[in-house]
DNA sequence: TGGCATGATTCAAA
DNA sequence: TTTGAATCATGCCA
C-alpha cells in the first residue's frame, strides 16, 4: 500500500553564514536566521547579528520589509482598531482591579504608609480613637503600633523603589533592544510604546500586589490593635455605684432609655457601650441569681432612699425609688414577671410608664 | 494558682 | 436594632 502524501517536516532553519544563493533563496534564508535567532544562545545570537549586519542583502531586505509593512498599512490601521477596541474592553474589564488599587492607594494614604514618614508624634495612631480605654495601655499599644507600621512603611517604600528601578532598567534595555532590532527590521514608535506600555502594565501588577500584602500587613498589625483594645478593665467605683443606684431603683424595669444610657455613661465616666453592656450583663446576672443580690439590692435600695429624704421630692429616680419593706420579695416577683413583658422595645417617651409599672409591680 | 467576678463579644430571636 | 443567653478573656483575691 502507497503511503498518502505528507507535506515534508519543516527543517530548522540552518545556523551558518548565508553563502552565495540565489535572490530568493537567500531572503527567506536569512528571514529563517531573523526567526531562529530568539532560540539561540546571547553569544551564538550576538555573532549572528552582527553577521546579518553586515550581509549583503541587508539593505534590499530592511526596504522589502518597509515595502510589506507600507503594503499592509491599511489591513495594520483595522488592526490597530481592533487592538485599540480590544484594550479599551481590557481596561473596562479591568476597571475593578483599578478601583480596587485606588482602595489600596487610599488605605496606605489613610495610614501614612503611602506618605514619607512624618516625624512628629502620633501621625497614624492619631486616628485610632480609644474609647473607654485606659490612656496608660493605649499609648504603649499606638507606641508599638507606630513602630511597626514604621518598619512595614520602610518596606514598602524600599520594595517599590526597587521594583521602580527594575521596571526603568527593564524598559531602558527593551527600548535598546527594539532600536538594535530597528537595523534589521522595520520598529515603528507605536511598537515601541506598546512594548513599554505592556512593561508598564506588568509592573503595575507587581505593584498592586505589594500594595495588597502592604495593606493586609497594616490590617493585621491594627486587627492586633484592636485586640490589645479588648482587654478587661473593671469600672470605678463611682460608675458602678451609678450604674447599680440606676438598677436597683428601676427594678421593675431596668431598660434605660438611650438618653438615660448617655447621661449614666456621662456620670460613670464610661461610654454608652460599656453602660448597655453593663445593663445586659447585669439583668441576666441577677435574674440567674437573685438571691445573690439580695443583699446588693437592699444595700442601693436604701441608699437611694435616703438621697430621696435628702433631695425631697426632685430628681428623676427619686420619683421611681420609693423603697417598700418588701423590696426582696418584691425584686423576686418582678424579676419572675414583668421582666419578660418588658423585653419588648419600650417607648421611648413614657417615663410616666416605668413609674406606673413599677406600682403595679408592686401592687401585684 | 484556682476560682470567682466582671466587662466584652457573639449569635439568635423578637 | 435591641435584648437575652452563652461564652470568652481578664482582673482580683484567698
Amino acid at each position: 500500500m502507497a503511503a498518502p502524501l505528507r507535506p515534508a517536516p519543516q527543517q530548522p532553519a540552518p545556523r551558518r553564514p548565508a553563502p552565495a544563493a540565489p535572490l530568493g533563496r537567500d531572503t527567506s534564508d536569512v528571514l529563517q536566521q531573523i526567526m531562529a535567532i530568539t532560540d539561540q544562545s546571547l553569544d551564538e545570537a550576538q555573532a549572528r547579528k552582527h553577521a546579518l549586519n553586515c550581509h549583503r542583502m541587508k539593505s534590499a531586505l530592511f526596504s522589502v520589509l518597509c515595502e510589506i509593512k507600507g503594503k499592509t498599512e491599511n489591513t495594520s490601521q483595522s488592526a490597530c482598531l481592533f487592538h485599540l477596541a480590544m484594550s479599551i474592553q481590557q481596561h473596562q474589564e479591568e476597571d475593578p482591579p483599578d478601583a480596587q488599587l485606588l482602595r489600596l492607594d487610599n488605605m496606605l494614604l489613610a495610614e501614612g504608609v503611602s506618605r514619607p514618614e512624618k516625624r512628629g508624634r502620633g501621625a497614624a495612631a492619631g486616628t485610632t480613637a480609644t474609647p473607654g480605654g485606659c490612656p496608660n495601655d493605649t499609648s504603649i499599644a499606638h507606641s508599638d503600633y507606630r513602630a511597626k507600621l514604621s518598619q512595614i512603611r520602610q518596606i514598602y517604600h524600599s520594595e517599590l523603589e526597587k521594583y521602580e528601578q527594575a521596571c526603568r532598567e527593564f524598559t531602558t534595555h527593551v527600548t535598546n533592544l527594539l532600536r538594535e532590532q530597528s537595523r534589521v527590521r522595520p520598529v515603528s514608535s507605536r511598537e515601541m510604546e506598546h512594548m513599554v506600555g505592556m512593561i508598564h502594565g506588568k509592573f503595575t501588577a507587581i505593584q498592586r500586589q505589594l500594595k495588597q500584602s502592604t495593606c493586609e500587613a497594616v490590617m493585621t498589625l491594627r486587627s492586633r490593635l484592636l485586640d490589645a483594645r479588648r482587654k478587661r478593665r473593671n469600672f470605678s467605683k463611682q460608675a458602678t455605684e451609678v450604674l447599680n443606684e440606676y438598677f436597683y431603683s428601676h427594678l421593675s424595669n431596668p431598660y434605660p432609655s438611650e438618653e438615660t444610657k448617655e447621661e449614666l455613661a456621662r456620670k460613670g465616666g464610661i461610654t454608652v457601650s460599656q453602660v448597655s453592656n453593663w445593663f445586659g450583663n447585669k439583668r441576666i446576672r441577677y435574674k440567674k441569681n437573685t438571691g445573690k443580690f439580695q443583699e446588693e439590692a437592699t444595700m442601693y435600695t436604701e441608699k437611694t432612699s435616703t438621697a430621696t429624704k435628702v433631695r425631697g421630692s426632685g430628681g428623676q429616680s427619686s420619683c421611681q425609688s420609693t423603697p417598700s419593706p418588701g423590696d426582696k420579695a418584691m425584686a423576686s416577683i418582678i424579676t419572675h414577671s414583668s421582666w419578660q413583658r418588658a423585653t419588648a422595645p419600650q417607648p421611648p417617651s413614657s417615663p410616666a410608664g416605668d413609674s406606673g409599672s413599677f406600682n403595679s409591680d408592686v401592687s401585684n
